[in-house]
DNA sequence: CGCGACATTGACAGCGCTGCCAATTGCGAT
DNA sequence: ATCGCAATTGGCAGCGCTGTCAATGTCGCG
């Protein structure tokens, strides 16, 4: 293996330089900076990671801790922060929370093991109170992708008020006038923003606010289909489900369908995320998608300092066949 | 932080006693070990990895290669990957290849950087012959979960073959007669195995085998649709379609639905894979679960050297509501 | 009871790199 | 041209651990 020392040798320089530009420092010459450059490539050298990691003690290393791996929404951010960290000569680890893990386990786990200099967590983790301040009392840095601003850490705020009052108002304007909503559990802050956006876009609408519309689901498909079955059993049901996430949405056009309703002209249905299940429908669904890589992309920088230039994000409304006929005609179906 | 050299003043040892527990070697006498671990204990002792790293020149690191982080295949081996490393004292790190990214700057990237003791690889990369090249020309481990069995690395055997049988014989059991195959590509060896399958089962059902009825995909919600318009426009049309995985049956369950028919009533679809997708539907998805869990452990296994115990794997049918109209109400939606 | 063989323990030199500090160099201002 | 200061470069110790090898103990056996 090619170590430091052949690469100063191969250059004519001290070793030291070669770490001084392998790191980016300030001081080295251009001209010497260009020898060592040559050096390193015609050597193919790599640094040992082992080696910085123990002698700058800190690790390069960024953990992303994911609670579930089948959320498209953790593992869309997964995939953009792994690149952006690349990008910046870091690495990105994955971690899963094993289920029934105690917040305390979970972070002892990981900061005892691989020591990444920063941590990265995404809703539902980045809600929750108990795992950030596990986090807090070992002192590792964090960045939180989070509607919940207090507590340790930095945070990539995400907003979601004004896209699901749009979508709200989408539904309204397809003509629909008996909107139901399958809202988060109320400890779910992150998505109080979303019943927020559909009470104004009611108003706005000139539609009334019926509390027998709301009905509270977990995040799950057969929370969404409990609660689209009961909306449905209404006396004056719902021509139209607004639900806060798309597992719901799907038990909501599981239900729908199963007595017989057609989507979207007896009920339209629209959920919120673009999981990939929301493509391969039939009618595809109707949801918003969030600026993800934008988000992710966002929390490196904020993690690693890099604090200029943040981009501007915007969430999106994906209009398709369950809430507008003409829609689905559009719409590849993509990988599952 | 505390080092080996603190637990060894605090056991009165020396350190490379310590550093002896610690990797578990013999040659240590059962009270000495006790001592130390008491000590490691009570100091909350946790060894610095790249400190190990360093002077062994090995990493206690497993690369799993992600090619989509949507597919639940893929991720479910990763979480029994990952937990069965934990057991041994290694750590899983996940790479997830970029979409336009040559196999041989994936193999680079990927030792380079972490240095991994070994690779994991599952389907379809398991089956990439320029992938499993390269690294061999880097001359790291590998252990492979596929269906090509020649090549370098260690083996765990993908077998489709019976359960793909059992699946085309019960369809066939629930009355259909004109069942349809969505096959895989042609390259995909994985998928011959279901194509085969699939032909014994129609002989031992007696049914004639029609060139007609099966049609090729490419493992896609897309593809699948595709070739189910293409099977239902048929003059005579199948009353069934097997599609070799999962998001090529969703597909041809919106292609069904599209032009109105009733499933399983006039066309009965089963799937392969058991994705989460295949239980947000309606009706769920009758398909097959591989047993992932089992796989990804003996892959673990095979590539740390502990190939004993090796477990037995089998895969398993999984009827639902697509296949067989009763069985729509046992299911209970999970996540997505 | 004594000797050799083996089990047990410890000392010490690095693994490849960065942080600190000292040596050298370059350059503008006298 | 000369001096002073800052920019550049290099040397060296050591990060925390494992591998090697030497120094002890320990035990069986004659």
């Amino acid at each position: 293996m090619v170590t430091i020392y052949d690469v100063a040798a191969k250059a004519g320089v001290g070793m030291k330089t070669v770490s001084r530009v392998l790191n980016n420092e300030a001081h080295v010459r251009p001209a010497m900076k260009d020898r060592v450059m040559k050096a390193i490539d015609e050597l193919g050298y790599r640094p040992n990671l082992a080696a910085r990691q123990l002698a700058a003690s800190r690790s390069f290393l960024i953990t992303f801790i994911l609670s579930d791996v089948f959320s498209s929404y953790q593992t869309s951010m997964l995939v953009a922060a792994s690149t952006e960290c690349r990008l910046r000569n870091y690495h990105l680890v994955v971690e899963v929370r094993d289920q029934d893990e105690t917040a305390e386990r979970l972070v002892e786990r990981v900061t005892a093991n691989l020591r990444p200099d920063g941590i990265m967590l995404v809703p539902p983790l980045s809600n929750d109170a108990a795992i950030v301040r596990a986090i807090e009392s070992k002192g590792t840095r964090l960045v939180r992708v989070a509607s919940t601003l207090s507590g340790y850490g930095d945070i990539v705020p995400v907003r979601d008020t004004d896209v699901s009052h749009k979508m709200v108002a989408h539904i309204a304007a397809t003509g629909k006038s008996r909107i139901a909503l399958i809202a988060p559990p109320f400890d779910k802050a992150a998505a109080s923003e979303r019943v927020t956006g559909y009470r104004s876009a009611l108003a706005d609408a000139r539609l009334p606010y019926r509390a027998d519309y709301v009905v509270k689901g977990d995040f799950t498909f057969a929370s969404g289909k409990a609660a689209a079955e009961q909306l449905l059993a209404l006396p004056e049901p719902p021509d139209a489900i607004f639900a806060t996430n798309d597992a719901m949405a799907l038990g909501a056009m599981a239900a729908a369908r199963q007595i017989g309703l057609d989507i979207p002209r007896d009920i339209a249905i629209a959920g919120f995320d673009d999981s990939p299940g929301s493509r391969t429908m039939y009618p595809p669904l109707t949801t918003v998608r969030q600026p993800i890589p934008g988000m992710a992309r966002n929390a490196i920088s904020v993690l690693l300092g890099h604090a200029d230039a943040l981009e501007e994000l915007v969430p999106e409304l994906i209009i398709r066949g369950s809430t507008q006929p003409g829609a689905a005609a559009e719409v590849h179906g993509e990988d599952m």
